[in-house]
DNA sequence: TGTACATCAGTGAACGCGCGTTCACTGATGTAC
DNA sequence: TGTACATCAGTGAACGCGCGTTCACTGATGTAC
């Protein structure tokens, strides 16, 4: 079952779903091997490195291949609401975000960990995204109680440490209590 | 420089005191090894296994040595305010855990990851800590836009966020942004 | 049309490495008689 | 007081393991002439 000529890229796709598969099943990073990720993937190791130069090239195309399925995940859910409600777009997205968590902790947990976040990372993007959601809720009258931007940073900023910290949790609360938080951090920005 | 008699259980401290400093260094958990705390400490490996049954038993001992300092940190932080500035407390609490985390990024990743969030655990005291302040506040008259324990949970968890962020950032900012989000935070609990 | 050769996708076997852990030991210091 | 022995703190050498990576290879599919 070797792929026919000049599409030996489709193998690549196969090797980051295999390896994503082995991450949801760890739910982390040890054990994301380059081994682990050929057995899960059924190749040989060697296979791997026609693909990706090292390992860590194999975790980085991992990272941006999760972080396009999430930045989806929340443009999805900004436009299943409808343009004159941006707040719920807002707390759309941002559920979308908490679900993308809830449900692949192990992804959540590595683009988190070895992501540098910088000026220009994929974090950051979604950052801004949230600052455009609430810029467009000033324009459309809604009351801020600080500018936009500090009211975007402090609602991702909180949603993700209560994210971090559902995923330290040896019992984790139901997904309700994560998106009520969400709700609570909005209430508490807006007047 | 073999310890005396009976006074065995000071290599115990010695590991890991070295441990820590390993874990400063690194930045991480990876390389934390048990090969790797037994060169920093001076001794052979094996000698390790004399006071800790297996690595995880080292590991899990120098998360609670960390957690003895950090509680420690944000105790003494509170005793540096009055009595009657019960709200101040609260931040000098808060903005204690933040130093404790910025000055050393490898143990606070560690304390955060690998010990799991339990009802009884030691960020549950830390959390607990916090509600007892904002409880305190409550009572001296402080006014808060959502009870106390929610509050509270509000700030830790937000800090909680912000700090994680930071961790995760290339370049990041000063401290002082950092506690000035704390500062953030309590304002919009408070009225 | 045949045929020599290039290109492609993928592999098997081996490498050196650092790891966690074990076990029999060394030698100094205490205790029993 | 001496002496045999127990106890203690710590070690050196070895084990088996899984890892990342390399390299010469296999065999199917395409291309040049």
């Amino acid at each position: 079952m070797r792929n026919p000529w000049g599409q030996g890229e489709r193998l690549r796709l196969e090797i980051l779903e295999a390896a994503a598969r082995l991450l949801s099943e760890l739910g982390g990073e040890q054990g994301l091997t380059i081994r682990g990720v050929a057995r899960a993937a059924g190749i040989a190791p060697a296979s791997i490195y026609q693909h990706f130069a090292d390992k860590s090239a194999l975790v980085k195309g991992l990272i941006d291949y999760d972080y396009e399925q999430l930045s989806a995940a929340m443009s999805a859910a900004e436009e299943q609401c409808p343009e004159d409600a941006p707040l719920d777009r807002v707390r759309a997205q941002m559920k979308a975000y908490c679900q993308f968590a809830l449900d692949s902790p192990g992804h959540y947990r590595l683009m988190i960990n070895n992501r540098p976040v910088s000026r220009t990372g994929p974090l950051i993007g979604i950052v801004r995204q949230m600052i455009e959601g609430f810029e467009r809720c000033e324009r459309a009258g809604v009351r801020l109680r600080i500018p936009p931007q500090r009211a975007a940073v402090m609602v991702f900023v909180g949603t993700h440490g209560r994210v971090a910290l559902w995923h330290a949790s040896e019992d984790p609360t139901h997904a309700h209590a994560i998106l009520d938080f969400v709700d609570e951090l909005v209430s508490l920005v807006t007047e």
